[in-house]
DNA sequence: AGCACGCCGACT
DNA sequence: GTCGGCGTGCTC
């Protein structure tokens, strides 16, 4: 920067810089501010900046862009402040995010907003602060007192500040506005934005000996004067046991965390304080990461890889050297973390970055800790249960170079990497890549593919069940295809039984079959005592949390319903409630019916938690768990039901979908899918792809190191195509099966897939807008283009009404492109129109 | 997303 | 007569 008294360079030498910033906001355009003169050089692409936006809103945003044009219609405001000095997001970050926006049709704001972790993303804050001018005994208007209240806080020392919350808190009340107002008027305060860095680095207490007594006969002494103070002396002692201050003074400076000498039971913290007090000794605090550098990293594993899992590795280098993408299919068990991790430190040892994106629930401890063994502190883990803090760490850590590998989910493709040169796509076919309600409505899958492309990487998907698209990509010789056909340790695929649930129906009193009343066939049943007794272990799959999926009145058939959502109430036994699962809308369980009086309440249908109390009932000896939505809200219920299950202390697990994704456990000998028929019936035109991945990724929980497992599928309809294809294992089959369905209907892969959602709180609204819309689209693309529109089968959910459009359009780029362009002219000249005010519009670009 | 501007009902 | 409801349009 120029000092003020140097003289400005001749005005044709001066550029002016305009900057196009991204706000946190979901506007469709970048912003131009006018970068001031003195801080030309300080300007950073990806860098923070602090603007004025509108007449009341000082934001921090990200610059995308700097150059010289000044803009004709308006004059650009100034840039307030630069908050960073190095950019946080990179320039292929950038480049990566304008495609995540252009492809989901989504703006770049809301790309950033879903990148950053929150604590990046500045905030400001009022405060108030006493206005210079004012003196207390010259003021000529008489203050009341909560006024005055305000002003003694603000008295205690110069410029002292207050946040808002802060003056709620002095005045015990929360409608603190109006007091705030009336200093205002008075001239007694001011406010001002304050822009706070929401990082929180995290902070140790430490201790150490005051230095003076760092000396034998110091130290002698001290002992000494102590020698009636025989707490204190512990404490001194056990500090001097565990730092060797005489060894290496240096040691000693590096201290001792206070909570190793406040924690212990025979310790005194009091005593710990006392010695802070006299000086003996000295607390400090310390920045700490909250990843520890690891002071012996352990040793590496040695772990040799099979035969098998040797040449399906060569194979995936040999296709490395002609493709960009190989897909690893490898039958469930079959040993693909060993060559992903072979493969890794291969890309390591080239010097570049590596990413391994998991599905959301697979990233379980198991993973992790065999992964951190073998790259102890480089590796990098990125999570949504991971607290904002954590997540900045990881980010600066990327940055920074100390996390070469990291594993995340779906959100870690937005980590600032500028030299990938593999990313790994764990269980690549799972649907919780693809993100659903927000926008970007993006998939972490097909984002990786791109950024792999942006920077040079090899990608290596993998799953036991791939996706059809995935699986067409390699058929047609544009992605290399290595297959993992054994099982590791020479476990042998389970063997699939199907019970068919009708047989075991009584016919109701009419004849007409009766709703299942049972839940467990006889047969399942038995085969669970058997593999008990065999101190063997038991999953059962049930794809419906909750007791039961809804309740009614046996006299008048009322059912309750969700007031703002078109779906039944279930019944959540452990809380006594009825809720909605989709907004999350809780009720009382009712004692009687509300409508007609009745106490004849029935439970209809079974959900997970009733599975676990029937079999409570049925199998005394069973130690169930169960692993659902509900039991693993807190930070790491998940990693304790899993770990009690690796342990033997529970022997049945009962779960939801999380029970078949990426679980290994040694000594699961059958697997039980309650009611298959819920998964099947799906109105979707990957119902039987979703099916199908499920019924085998859930079997593959069954017989693992030698053992051969079970697998016991409850069905009422047994003679469905898709069990054939389940139980000969026969991934092909399925797939060509599956692919002369799509090529058919004309779906993906022989077609590009864009849905749009109208939201409207009245269900009129929601019609004409979306039928508006299709004509719009219609006259854009094509009759046969669009389909719609329809109200989904949950036609309400949280007070909308919903109607669906379905886009089909030729996968062809330049069409695709041509096509998007379209579509978002149709949306916002319908957004503009009047007659739509209300009407909330989402696109989903290849929904899942 | 906010927030200001603006045009119609229930209050002093 | 005003205060305030929230519809709509703009923010560099």
């Amino acid at each position: 920067m120029l000092p003020d008294s140097e003289p400005t360079p001749a005005a044709a030498d001066r550029v002016t810089l305009f900057a196009d910033v991204v706000l946190p906001l979901p506007l469709p355009k970048l912003y131009t501010y006018r970068v001031p003169y003195e801080l030309n050089d300080q300007v950073v692409v990806g860098g923070r900046v602090l603007v004025q936006f509108g007449a009341k809103k000082t934001l921090s945003c990200i610059v995308a862009a700097v150059h010289e044009t000044a803009p004709k219609d308006y004059q650009a405001k100034y840039i307030l402040e630069f908050i960073d000095d190095a950019p946080v997001v990179t320039q292929p970050q950038l480049k990566l995010f304008r495609w995540i926006a252009e492809y989901y049709l989504c703006t770049l704001g809301e790309v950033i907003n879903a990148a950053l972790p929150s604590a990046l993303k500045l905030s400001s804050e009022s405060r108030v602060q006493l206005h210079p001018a004012y003196k207390r005994d010259e003021h000529p208007y008489p203050l009341s007192e909560q006024e005055e209240k305000i002003v003694d806080a603000l008295s205690t020392e110069e410029g002292k500040a207050l946040t808002f919350s802060e003056v709620g808190e002095v005045l015990g009340i929360s409608s603190f506005h109006k007091v705030i107002k009336s200093l205002m008027q008075k001239d007694v305060i001011f406010l001002f934005e304050h822009i706070a860095d929401k990082f929180t680095p995290k902070v140790v207490k430490k201790v150490r000996l005051a230095h003076h007594f760092v000396s034998e006969a110091a130290l002698e002494s001290l002992f000494e004067q102590l020698a009636a103070k025989a707490k204190q002396l512990d404490v001194l002692m056990r500090y001097i046991q565990r730092v060797p201050v005489y060894q290496n003074e240096h040691l000693n400076h590096r201290g001792l965390e206070k909570a190793a000498l406040t924690s212990s039971p025979h310790l005194s913290p009091s005593a710990v304080n006392t010695l802070i007090k006299n000086g003996v000794l000295e607390q400090f605090d310390q920045i700490v990461s909250r990843f520890p550098m690891d002071d012996d990293p352990k040793q590496q594993m040695p772990f040799a890889l099979s035969e098998g899992q040797l040449t399906a590795r060569n194979e995936v280098l040999d296709h490395f050297q002609q493709k960009d993408i190989v897909l690893l299919h490898g039958v469930t068990g079959s040993g693909k973390t060993e060559i992903y991790i072979d493969l890794i430190k291969n890309a390591l040892e080239g010097g570049g970055q590596v990413l391994y994106l998991l599905p959301e629930i697979a990233l379980t401890a198991q993973i992790v800790t065999r992964l951190m063994r073998v790259f102890g502190t480089r590796l990098g883990v990125y999570h949504s249960k991971f607290s904002d803090n954590e997540r900045v760490e990881v980010w600066n850590g990327v940055l920074s170079g100390r996390f070469q590998v990291v594993v995340g989910v779906r959100s870690a493709v937005f980590l600032p990497f500028d030299n990938l040169s593999l990313i790994v796509v764990d269980e690549e076919h799972e649907s919780s890549y693809k993100q659903y309600d927000p926008a970007p409505r993006y998939n972490a899958r097909e984002v990786a593919l791109m950024m792999g492309t942006f920077q040079g990487a090899k990608i290596l998907l993998g799953s036991a069940t791939p996706s059809v698209e995935t699986y067409y990509q390699c058929r047609a010789g544009r992605w290399g295809l290595v297959t993992l056909t054994k099982r590791f340790g020479e476990a042998g695929l389970p063997d699939i039984e199907l019970i068919d649930t009708r047989r075991n129906q009584s016919p109701g009193a009419n004849g007409q079959p009766k709703r299942p009343t049972h839940n467990f066939t006889p047969e399942l049943t038995a085969a669970i005592e058997g593999r008990l007794e065999q101190k063997e272990q038991v999953i059962l799959f049930q794809n419906r949390r909750g007791y039961s999926p809804f309740i009614t009145c046996l006299d008048c058939g009322w059912i309750p319903k969700c007031k703002s959502c078109a779906v039944s109430l279930s019944y959540h036994k452990h809380a006594h409630e009825l809720r909605c699962h989709y907004c999350g809308h809780h009720d009382q369980m009712p004692r009687e019916c509300p409508a007609c009086g009745s106490m004849a309440l029935r439970m209809m249908g079974f959900g997970t938690e009733r599975i676990e109390d029937d079999l409570k009932i049925m199998l005394p000896q069973a130690m169930v768990q169960r692993m659902d939505l509900d039991t693993t809200r807190a930070k790491n219920a998940y990693q304790q039901i899993i770990s009690d299950f690796e342990q033997q202390r529970t022997n049945v697990l009962v779960g939801t979908q999380m029970v078949t994704k990426g679980l290994d456990f040694g000594n699961v000998s059958l697997v039980g899918i309650i009611n298959a028929d819920s998964i099947i019936h799906y109105p979707d035109f990957r119902a039987h792809e979703r099916a199908y991945q499920m019924f085998v990724q859930v079997s593959g929980r069954a017989g693992r190191k030698g053992k051969k497992g079970k697998v016991i599928i409850q069905t009422g309809d047994p003679q469905q195509p898709i069990f054939d294809k389940v139980m000969r294992n026969d991934y092909v089959q399925f797939y060509e099966y599956e692919l002369e369905q799509r090529r058919e209907h004309l779906y993906p892969p022989f077609a590009r897939v864009i849905k749009i959602t109208v939201k409207h709180v009245e269900e009129r609204g929601a019609q004409e807008t979306a039928i508006s819309l299709v004509q719009e689209l219609v006259e854009r693309l094509g009759r046969e283009a669009v389909l719609g529109p329809e109200a989904p089968y949950i036609f309400r959910i949280r007070n909308f009404y919903l109607q669906e459009i379905t886009i089909k359009l030729s996968r062809e780029h330049t069409v695709l492109k041509h096509a998007k362009a379209q579509i978002l002219e149709s949306i916002n000249l319908i957004k503009a129109a009047k007659d739509f005010k209300g009407a909330r519009i989402a696109v989903d670009v290849d929904p899942m």
